[in-house]
DNA sequence: AAGTGGGTCGCCCTCTGCTGGTTCAGA
DNA sequence: ATCTGAACCAGCAGAGGGCGACCCACTT
């Protein structure tokens, strides 16, 4: 309920709800109800702007533009409170905008799928996932991205060379990203519940970078130790073949001459030897005394 | 009537972080 | 040859900053 104690204020309210609007934009045939209203708005036009900041080079058509750059820019004064946080902005707006994070509001439906945001941008930049729209172009090699951050970081990760790099606090892993770092602690070093085994010895672990590493110890290991003499190896096929010469089995029978033997190789040394006539054999000679040898393994 | 200050709506931008598919080296 | 898993990568959403344009009430 407007009320006044000054006619002309009086006259000058009903005039807003009249939507009378005379004065003319010669330009655009837009029209306004005030003067200063179509000034501004020639402005527009015309490019000037009167309101200079005094702490800059920015300049604005009207004084509240000012005013708001200054709260951004200069004084950072933010009257705007959030009840719920610590959040405070320049305009009531962006508090608004803010709110919605409290309280889970999603104004604007998307009409293809049930995505619902907090913003009209966020809903305009989904809707290109429908639309198929890429208007990011990297400028190297013309790759074309939804987001304007998505073709940054391709930029910088593909074409630059001074790229950024994040280590990792707990070990000597460099990753490029810092979302990958993150994924990278959370799998490799948290802390688990549960018991990690080593597959080689009885150790167990709770964090599966430890684990790793311990693992590796075994690597150049022969872990594989035969009950009957000394011998030991680092793969369980090599025990295998060398439990038979303890055990006496030869599974592998030359089917020329019935011979058998405990190694598929050395019966295909036999047969070549004895019963391939295409079979000739090599000769390796050794370049310091010049003997000679039929196989490359005893040379 | 003109000027001023506060307010609203809308647009665009950046930074941030998660997710899931792909690649590749080592087992 | 196959499997596994860590790093790489693009896609996409959340949050917030900044400005353009305009409107309205009040003051001068």
């Amino acid at each position: 309920m407007f009320t006044s104690s000054r006619m002309s204020s009086f006259h000058h309210h009903m005039k807003t709800h009249t939507n009378e609007k005379t004065h003319l934009c010669h330009l655009c045939l837009k029209t306004f109800r005030t003067v200063t209203l179509l000034r501004n708005h020639v402005n527009t036009h015309t490019g000037t702007r009167p309101y200079k900041c005094s702490d800059c080079s920015m300049a604005f058509v009207t004084s509240g533009e000012l005013v708001r750059h200054r709260r951004y820019k200069h004084t950072h004064e933010k009257p705007f409170k959030c009840s719920m946080c610590k959040y405070a902005s320049v305009e009531a707006s962006k508090l608004k905008r803010h709110v919605r994070s409290h309280t889970g509001e999603r104004p604007f439906q998307c009409c293809e799928c049930s995505y619902a945001s907090r913003d009209t941008y966020k809903l305009k930049r989904h809707m290109r996932t429908h639309s198929g729209e890429k208007p990011y172009e990297c400028h190297v090699c013309h790759a074309r991205f939804s987001q304007s951050g998505t073709m940054k970081t391709h930029t910088q990760q593909k074409h630059s060379e001074d790229l950024p790099k994040h280590q990792c606090p707990h070990c000597a892993t460099i990753i490029t990203r810092k979302s990958d770092l993150r994924v990278h602690i959370r799998n490799l070093h948290t802390y688990s519940a549960a018991e990690l085994k080593c597959r080689y010895c009885s150790a167990v672990f709770h964090e599966r970078y430890a684990l790793i590493q311990h693992q590796k110890t075994h690597k150049n290991e022969k872990r594989f130790k035969c009950e009957h003499c000394s011998y030991a190896c680092k793969q369980a096929r090599y025990m295998t073949s060398h439990i038979r010469i303890h055990t006496g089995e030869k599974p592998f029978t030359c089917l020329s001459c019935n011979k058998c033997f405990r190694q598929k190789q050395l019966l295909k040394v036999h047969f070549r030897k004895y019963h391939d006539a295409s079979f000739i054999p090599a000769v390796y000679k050794c370049t310091k005394c010049d003997k000679g040898f039929s196989r490359w393994v005893l040379y």
